[in-house]
DNA sequence: TATGAATGAGACTTCATTCAT
DNA sequence: TATGAATGAAGTCTCATTCAT
């Protein structure tokens, strides 16, 4: 399904446009200079993989969410029990915010990811697919968590997406507001997304 | 409280701002030229009002904010009942995505509002004051629908910022998705988001 | 008659990209920051007025044809007598050659001036418009040869306009050849040129 | 007499490059991917023949002059008569004009060749061999028109060759100003140059 | 105070040339 | 010998900022 083969060369690029965006350069400020330096590439080869820098970074992204997703589906997987599986893609998330590339929790907000770079908007197909993979991990979840008798089963499958992704993203607002947050821990803001998660499907 | 007040060039220039990204600019994508044939002054009175073309931007979505959150407040208190409070939130949600302005809601987006607009970091007070003011509302919102016996008088302020932020986050996932949820209605949404706010307030 | 007015600044332009002409650069060789630096403006100021390099380079030599065969048309109606006229149009020819500047005789060329730059060929219209001009100038010549009995009146204008663009041509040659004509003086190649005129017009 | 033996890849490097300006691609314009590309070779392998692209162009543009004058004297020679001689010639620079490549033309006009690729006049010695063949072509015409009465034997060598050269650059012309001479038929033309040849060479 | 013409730093991109294969 | 992937120097053009008016 799409599995595109990537050279060496638009590997080392994409690398190179998520090293600068771990260090906090905001996809806009990006130069291609900067790429060419963090991919130790010449900056005339990414115009020979890629016709654009916006092209470029783009691309960037939608590889790093791939593999952030394929990384989370793993992990999610090899927990056992709904509450460790739910906690999972917490501690995925915070880890996002520790490494600056919330393209992922992006998918997740208000605006969607092109809100984050206007030129993704082109690549709606390929979003669509990354989010279809990210429902799918919500039904593995529910499953779980049906079968441990926790959550009910819920059939309407939006109010059933809504519930995860609104616990998702209403903990990552932790970090967005830390400053507000001095008093919580963190753990405390995830038993907070997991009670409301779990009030939410029942 | 930092009721500073502005000059009509001042307004004129935010206005101009907020028109652009109205028509769909994003803040990275705005230019200084555009800003003076939008407010309809010259290039130069923008450096007269502000010290860059990022503070003059970062001002003007500050200012959105701010009225955006003062407009929500007096709408909202202006709607008898819990339930139609809460819709009221949906509605103006709704219509921010209509307008392409989305500020508002980034406050709420899982990286925040810097985000959008990395030099508004900047101003982390004001950022502050704006949350305040939103969680204000929330508790407004809280009291009426403890009175109207349909939520219970949640005592972890954390935890019912979270839910009321996540079920209105929920919501507005519904546009940035859209192409996904062709047969829901923006009326189930609603419902659905209302409904996990019911459940978790519970 | 198209009597464009040209700004201080377009007409600095137009003197830097000639003077850069005249000292030999090629026009596909010049640069930006050559002009900018001849006319004493900024990079940016030539995009102020021309939206290319390739514009900006194509208005000067316009520019530079209108003044050459404007100055030649009063140089030569300065002049009595329809020898002592020719023979200034070759002495034009001669100063062209020594300043480099061939717009003018590349008019007369055999692939047209388009060849000499290629984004000439926008301006076809104008180039007609000059052409126009130096055809009017053999009218002129003639007319004062016939008074004099030197020439005939040639009514076939097409044949009439060739014999003076040739002989003109022909003389020109003298220069692009000059290696092949070391024993032959430049008054010697000028009274070969008259001679063919002449006969040509018999 | 200089002639130099090329190797198969050179002469398809050189093939590559006239097919290119007979597609109407400027001299300035070709990139060396481009000669790679139609001739049919790597990129590397101009390297291996010449030094630069400049080289290559240059030596290329000599080639063809080579051949097409080689092209046109067999030509010339095949015709009896002057007339149908000197409208042999006329015939091959009205072709020259349809295939775009009037690097021979060019050596006939005001600035030479080298005004239409800079890096030739590196090649001084080698346009002076071309030239020389295309003066002994006009030799042999003159011989001809001689024999058969219709002009007379110029001793001047100078105003000989002037004659000739004028009356083709005349004829071409016809071509560079198309737009002007509607009413005229491309006959016509090579009647008005003929005319102008006989009167100059009686 | 207000302007917008002018500037030039610095961005993106191209393409001649190299060199490992 | 032949190649073409890779490079980076150098070009074009944009646009934030200044400053004379």
């Amino acid at each position: 399904m799409g599995n595109k083969v990537y050279s060496e060369k638009e590997i080392a690029i994409f690398n190179g446009v998520i090293a600068l965006m771990e260090k906090g350069v905001n996809p806009y400020s990006i130069k291609v200079s900067d790429i060419a330096r963090e991919a130790d590439v010449g900056k005339g080869t990414i115009y020979d993989y890629f016709t654009s820098k916006e092209e470029a970074i783009s691309q960037a992204i939608l590889y790093n969410i791939k593999i952030e997703i394929e990384s989370a589906y793993s992990r999610i997987r090899a927990k056992a029990g709904f509450r460790e599986k739910f906690f999972e893609i917490l501690y995925i998330m915070a880890e996002c915010v520790d490494s600056n590339v919330s393209t992922f929790s992006s998918l997740l907000s208000a605006g969607g990811i092109q809100e984050f770079y206007e030129y993704l908007s082109e690549y709606r197909y390929d979003l669509s697919d990354h989010l279809s993979r990210i429902y799918e991990l919500y039904e593995h979840l529910l499953d779980t968590g049906v079968k441990e008798g926790i959550v009910e089963k819920v059939e309407n499958s939006y109010y059933r997406n809504m519930v995860f992704s609104s616990a998702i993203v209403g903990f990552s607002q932790y970090f967005g507001h830390r400053n507000f947050n001095n008093d919580i821990s963190i753990e405390e803001a995830m038993e907070a997304s997991y009670k409301l998660l779990v009030k939410g499907l029942n």
